[in-house]
DNA sequence: TTCTAAATTTAGCTATGACTAATAAACAAG
DNA sequence: CTTGTTTATTAGTCATAGCTAAATTTAGAA
């Protein structure tokens, strides 16, 4: 577990990577750069580099696969945008806005502020009034 | 009003140069160099820069003045930093945590999101029952 | 006043991450 | 099966932003 550190822009290519895979089944070069709106051989350049820690696989001139590391990397990236877009959202920012802004912030933000966003929007469940606890389930995990 | 767009790293050496002037009176390489934690030569390339673009000032083997745009400049960073820092503390996150997220989150927020954290840090008061209203007085601005 | 130490600047190197242009492979159609 | 389009790669350029080493200037101490 040696914890690759990865830059911001690396974490953004694989990211996408992730989620055209959950939607597509398959992440193409082409589609990877037409979604974080860059050209296809700054793809190639990054899926190189991603290659080289291990975390994505591809045979040439097809698809990009995560590798099981790869994929753990990149559902935790994953799951600090969900959450911080829900955040944003709770606050009263606009749906495009907080997906764009969570993508910013997924990159930068401490392990203690992620930890107290968490709490802030799935807040831990009093025990003296546990009635109506619609979302109290996920919350026992930490 | 052309409104120069600055990249992250000359906004955090703009910001600085404020700080530093507003903590000491002046603004020497050496000191913005240890509070951002380079080495001097960053420094220097990094203020040619913000000459350029006319948002300081300096005579040679001097500290770092600012324009007036630059003091404009760098006094909205400023408070974005501040209002930041005092969001995440609100949430619970310490502060020396809040003091570096925020310093992250201050370049690459849009307004939007500016907005809302600044609505929630201070809420607007609700007019019906105005009774204890310690910070209502300064959200009259917008 | 002269000399030395600290501060600043310059020169030049490196890495990252974008781009364009050109090349190569894959695939679909005729 | 060959040809043309789409997709991917390679080669090479540029900008940003950091660094070290070396030169320069300022300023304080002997």
């Amino acid at each position: 577990m040696e914890q690759v550190k990865l830059s911001q822009s690396l974490e953004d290519y694989l990211e996408m990577v992730h989620m055209l895979r959950l939607a597509n089944g398959i992440a193409r070069v082409r589609d990877i750069a037409a979604a974080l709106k860059v050209k296809m051989p700054s793809v190639a350049k990054a899926v190189i580099e991603l290659k080289k820690l291990g975390l994505v696989t591809q045979e040439p001139y097809s698809g990009v696969e995560l590798t099981s590391e790869g994929a753990l990397v990149a559902s935790q990236i994953l799951n600090r945008h969900i959450l911080l877009k829900g955040f944003l959202i709770k606050l009263g920012v606009s749906e495009a806005i907080a997906d764009k802004d969570a993508c910013c912030m997924e990159h930068i933000l401490s392990a203690e502020t992620l930890e107290k966003i968490e709490e802030f929007v799935n807040p831990v469940e009093v025990e003296s009034s546990a009635k109506k606890s619609k979302t109290a389930a996920k919350s026992t995990k930490k």
